[in-house]
DNA sequence: TGCCAGGCCCTCTTTAGGGCCTT
């Protein structure tokens, strides 16, 4: 089975997934988790601001009075910089000197990778995380590139896993989709080491959203 | 009162528009 610890001819591969407060562009992470081979960092921060409706709905995650709660039970929540610097450090774990591992997400180039890369930016941490990374894959368009002309019709997260795994999984629980995305790309999209290298993208490139 | 996300992809396209995908 292809993997993601960087024995397959590709950089170490580092399955990411937010829970935010909403869609819009100043939106705050509410969960952070990465998944690599076996381990995986899974992270509640409170927000400042409040949880859009649309993402309380997806996820059930609510905030009252500067605390989080999933399903109106309160979560253990660390501060967001260091939510930030375990992350970075759970990436640092990951390397395979030389090789610098890549962030895969399921659209994370229009969406996680600039919330991810404004909430380290705020901090003085986006040097950090540029530097220690090799780059970062969007799934989603990987899954288009690799499924062209398979009949696939839906490119959601869930869809794909459902269709190419036969599975279902609790969806917008950051930890579990990391996990899910980790089963879809090694054991349902399989990419090769040149379809990895065609989709990685330089978190120095202007990223929208 | 007016704002309300934005990049990518596809096509009945390129002097554009609409749907998908993320929460």
């Amino acid at each position: 089975m292809l993997s993601d610890d960087g024995e397959s001819g590709h950089p170490p591969l580092v399955f990411f997934d937010l829970e935010t407060t909403g869609l819009s562009r100043d939106c705050e992470m509410v969960q952070l988790a990465a998944v690599s081979s076996s381990h995986s960092l899974n992270l509640y921060v409170a927000p400042q601001g409040r949880m859009d409706w649309g993402a309380t709905r997806a996820t059930g995650l609510t905030v009252r009075h500067h605390r989080l709660f999933l399903h109106k039970r309160p979560l253990l929540c660390t501060p967001p910089t260091e939510a930030l610097l375990a992350f970075l450090c759970f990436i640092h774990m990951c390397q395979k000197p030389p090789q610098r591992p890549l962030l895969v997400g399921h659209n994370a180039r229009a969406f996680d990778v600039p919330v991810l890369l404004r909430a380290l930016e705020r901090r003085g941490l986006r040097g950090a995380l540029e530097d220690a990374v090799g780059g970062a894959v969007d799934s989603l368009a990987l899954s288009r590139d690799l499924l062209r002309d398979s009949g696939v019709s839906s490119f959601k997260q869930e869809a794909l896993v459902r269709r190419l795994l036969g599975e279902d999984y609790a969806a917008h629980d950051a930890l579990q989709d990391a996990r899910a995305l980790q089963r879809l790309v090694l054991q349902g999209l399989k990419p090769r080491a040149e379809d990895l290298r065609r989709h990685t993208f330089s978190l120095g490139e202007p990223t929208g959203h």
